[in-house]
DNA sequence: ATATATGCAAAGGATTTGCACGGTT
DNA sequence: AACCGTGCAAATCCTTTGCATATAT
């Protein structure tokens, strides 16, 4: 892979070379709303980057995800969803799937709300599975506004 | 595919002809408590009929989903889950995923709150995007009891 | 006869792995 | 020199499709 190169890189308890299709990819998560697939985020790149490869963008999103700096996702259309985790609120958000279109809608109303019910969940299942929570997924499925006509 | 069959059926609007893998299926995914994939159940089933294909399991827990017997989950493992979907509350029980080993439990406590929370979300996303809900996935990871040590 | 259901083999699509090359320490 | 990151091709895994056969209406 050409490209620019910056040094080795400490990100928590990772040491990586920290390479332009590391950087690329994480620059190309954080700047986008969207949910992209490898095959997206690869389709994306390869303008700006001729010389890159779809191993490396599954390569490089497995480590993301390790490192913490990116999460996964698995909408249910059979290729997993990446998206930049970023350090304020964000966490907490959730998202709204068209069933038809396939159309993804962030949501992070009712935080608060949420937080309060999700914390008595995981409390619950902590004391009656002794399972320890590390995060959750919330959905909602249906038709968005166009796929309804 | 040899083996006893039923006559036409009527199940809600879907004329099918109920046939010994559908009833075999339906039944499978009634009685067990597990969450089983496609390979799951063919495994399953190829002891007590040899004859049956793999293609036919995919295309009969399709059917499944489409007459709302069955639900279909993505648990983020590469492959979609089944589960018999009951007449009674069950509906609206949740999973929580060990990421280790992936053990998945049913839970379905705190139903009332989590209906009114969820009762809340889907009126919002419907006036503020015109949304129409019809269901939603909530899902838990974490680690295990056995896991955690 | 016509429409459905099935199994098998092949195709498809997403993701992972093996390996050789090239750049970094 | 040893290590790490990459691209390519091949392999793998899950799922769908094409087609010929069998069964039901």
């Amino acid at each position: 892979m050409p490209g620019p190169r910056k040094w080795r890189h400490r990100y928590g308890r990772y040491f990586t070379r920290w390479t332009m299709p590391r950087e690329a990819i994480l620059n190309l998560l954080r700047r986008t709303s969207k949910h992209m697939s490898a095959k997206d985020i690869y389709a994306s790149l390869i303008k700006m980057y001729p010389g890159i490869g779809l191993t490396t963008v599954y390569r490089t999103l497995d480590l993301l995800v390790r490192m913490g700096l990116i999460n996964k996702f698995a909408f249910g259309d059979g290729q997993s969803r990446y998206e930049f985790k970023s350090e304020d609120k964000k966490e907490d958000h959730h998202h709204v799937i068209c069933s038809r279109c396939g159309k993804i809608i962030d949501y992070e109303d009712f935080v608060e709300d949420e937080k309060e019910f999700v914390k008595q969940i995981e409390k619950h299942l902590s004391e009656k599975y002794n399972f320890k929570v590390e995060g959750n997924r919330i959905q909602f499925y249906g038709l968005c506004e166009k796929c309804q006509q």
